[in-house]
RNA sequence: GGGGGCGUGGCGAAGGUGGUUAUCGCGCCGGCCUGUCAAGCCGGAGGCCGCGGGUUCAAGUCCCGUCGCUCCCGCCA
């Protein structure tokens, strides 16, 4: 080790310390130099300590030299005395404010380049730079004061949840990140096998089916933090490598999955930010979430319910919205309560907005002391008593209208109330409001494809009451399927699990999976299925977007240390790159020219 | 695959309708200063305005193309 090894770190010295003598090593995150003092911020993962260099004295000339060559970010290591600050120069704001280190020894472990961008030194803030330029230098911006509490807290959220899982009698067990491609919705990214010529591996997009063989296995309970990858395009919660808390169970039917998902989420919000979550979550069915929120994932922390107003638009004038209604199509209403305000060009913009989630147009009207005014208000003139008590109106609110086939209707309008949300400022920060979302369908119409497919994954379990009628009517079925959400944000998904071979044989049937395909793609796996296979179900964690929203950050890259951006590509390692022809060749590989190089 | 936003010294920004020394803050370099904590004050260096082409007497500004980043739709069971 180094000359001058610490004693202490830069955030623990408090007035007890006062009159010690201490070194303390850290970076150098700011320099107040007033002449004949000095005063030097320095800075380590646990703090901020104040150093203050006296160098007006003679005897003095090689520490005012060396302090004086101190620059931003230099790695270096100080000794001195603790001392108690006058009362008027205590910062309140700092930990350590209490007191300061008087410095009488300074060596400069390594110096520091001119900084392309200033390391942030204020909580909770990112510092000014863009986040190509924070990516590219990735190991600066992880040493802003937000970035290292995101990572701490991410640990701390990490251990909570395996304690909690730990105490239900949960094994942590491993699987492989080098497996075969399995039948699931993504991309695979795939890795060339060098042994096996023209044989790739495929990196998981969950460990699905490997945790469903635990459970075969007789492990009982197992769990996971395991990495994910997707081959598809990045967003803000979504990025091609992500982290799952994933887990399983045996002999267990939807609410003991249910109360996992509550306890491994309520000890991340406690010993993450200290955050008690009301248990137990509110259930609210798929088809209300729809119906109410206009989407699957409802941010519960505002009103601004969703109400039908079909029959009222059958019963009506206005001529688009009645042929919808007779056409079979949903036409949603949403009361915006006092924003009757809104300008054109408001409403326009949230038509634009609803546009784009397939909306053919956004309606409106506005509630008047005398009555419905603009818009389609003229439409509906006779019937404004029973749309004013429908909607629970006031005067002052503005009202929006989409009609669409339901799922596009409640989807669109869905995007409008939480864009409002946005605009009004409705969504508070530092409010957390969980629930879960159940009772999904299980499959899905692919009207591309002109099939079914299934909605979450294919082992999942068909509620009892839908087993008579699978085959007749798959749009009706409903799943043990379900999803945790806060804030609106998707944290976790999952299922009770298929365990019956026959039944599993009648949903690949009505998902137009032949016998030859299943028994290619994952025969190992109905194999498996043959040799007592217990009911089982389970779930998984998003943990980097559950991270994201207790740091309260907008993207899960500022809870990754080493994120890819939009592009799947890292500005700091230039991630991914060619290889050489030597590789190349050891892996069997050719590369082809893309058409336009 | 589609749509929106952005690209100006190391960083972040300003630069109506084109007009000649491209502005400001931070950082950097030099100087002054004994109580700051986003220290202050004085001085200085640093920019082919992402790239290519076009219009024009004249382009950071207008047009076309292209590249990069970012947000959203599609996609992501």
């Amino acid at each position: 080790m180094h000359e001058m090894k610490r004693t202490a770190t830069c955030g623990e010295l408090d007035a007890a310390a006062a009159g010690t003598q201490v070194t303390l090593n850290g970076w150098v995150a700011r320099i107040r130099d007033h002449g004949g003092i000095t005063f030097l911020d320095l800075r380590d993962r646990y703090g901020l300590t104040q150093v203050v260099f006296d160098v007006s004295g003679e005897a003095q000339d090689a520490l005012a030299a060396a302090v004086g060559g101190l620059k931003l970010e230099y790695c270096v290591a100080v000794q001195g005395t603790v001392r108690r600050r006058p009362p008027d120069m205590v910062n309140p704001e700092l930990a350590t404010g209490a007191i300061e280190v008087a410095g009488e020894q300074l060596v400069v472990l390594s110096t520091c380049a001119t900084l392309p961008f200033m390391v942030s030194d204020q909580a909770g803030a990112h510092t000014e730079a863009r986040e190509e330029l924070r990516l590219k230098h990735r190991y600066l911006d992880l040493r802003s004061a937000t970035m290292q509490r995101n990572l701490a807290l991410r640990h701390h959220a990490a251990q909570a949840m395996r304690e909690a899982l730990n105490s239900c009698r949960f094994l942590e067990i491993e699987t492989p990140t080098l497996m075969r491609s399995t039948p699931e919705g993504a991309r695979d990214f795939v890795v060339p096998s060098r042994l096996n010529p023209g044989s790739f591996y495929a990196l998981p997009q969950s460990p699905q089916i490997l945790k469903q063989l635990l459970m075969l296995s007789g492990c009982d309970r197992y769990y996971q933090l395991a990495r994910c990858y997707r081959d598809e395009d990045a967003r803000g919660d979504r990025q091609p490598e992500f982290t799952q808390l994933d887990f399983e169970m045996t002999f267990v039917d939807q609410d003991d999955v249910l109360e996992v998902l509550e306890a491994a989420f309520a000890a991340a919000f406690r010993d993450g930010i200290g955050h008690e979550l009301p248990l137990p979550f509110p259930r609210i069915p798929f088809h209300d979430a729809m119906n109410r929120y206009g989407s699957d994932r409802p941010d519960l922390r505002f009103e601004l319910e969703l109400r039908d107003f079909t029959e009222l638009a059958r019963a009506g004038d206005f001529g688009i919205f009645k042929k919808a209604a007779e056409r079979g199509d949903t036409v949603k209403a949403l009361r915006a309560p006092g924003l009757a305000g809104y300008s054109r060009r408001q409403v326009e913009e949230l038509e634009e907005h609803a546009k784009t989630y397939g909306a053919a147009g956004l309606a409106w009207m506005k509630c008047g002391a005398d009555g419905l005014e603009s818009g389609v208000s003229r439409f509906y003139q006779a019937q404004q008593a029973e749309i004013y008590r429908a909607l629970d109106a006031e005067p002052g609110d503005l009202l929006l209208l989409v009609a669409a086939p339901w799922r596009t209707a409640c989807t669109a309008l869905g995007a409008v109330r939480t864009e409002l949300a946005r605009r009004e400022g409705l969504a508070a920060a530092g409010v957390f409001k969980p629930c879960f979302v159940t009772d999904f369908p299980l499959f899905a119409w692919n009207e591309e494809e002109q099939r079914w497919d299934a909605e979450h994954h294919m082992f999942s379990n068909p509620q009892a009451q839908y087993l008579d009628s699978l085959e007749q009517d798959p749009a009706a079925v409903r799943g043990e399927l379900y999803d945790a959400v806060i804030n609106g944000v998707e944290l976790a998904s999952g299922s009770i699990r298929i365990h019956d071979p026959a039944l599993q044989r009648r949903v690949f049937a009505i998902l137009g999976v032949s016998e030859e395909e299943a028994a290619q793609r994952f025969g190992f796996m109905l194999d498996a299925f043959r040799y007592g296979p217990p009911p089982h179900g389970g779930a998984a964690i998003g943990f980097d977007r559950t991270v994201m929203l207790m740091a309260g950050e907008a993207t899960i890259r500022d809870v990754i240390a080493f994120p890819k951006n939009t592009w799947a590509a890292s500005p700091m390692d230039n991630s991914p790159a060619r290889l050489d022809t030597h590789q190349l060749a050891e892996l069997h590989l050719q590369v082809r020219p893309t058409a336009d190089s």
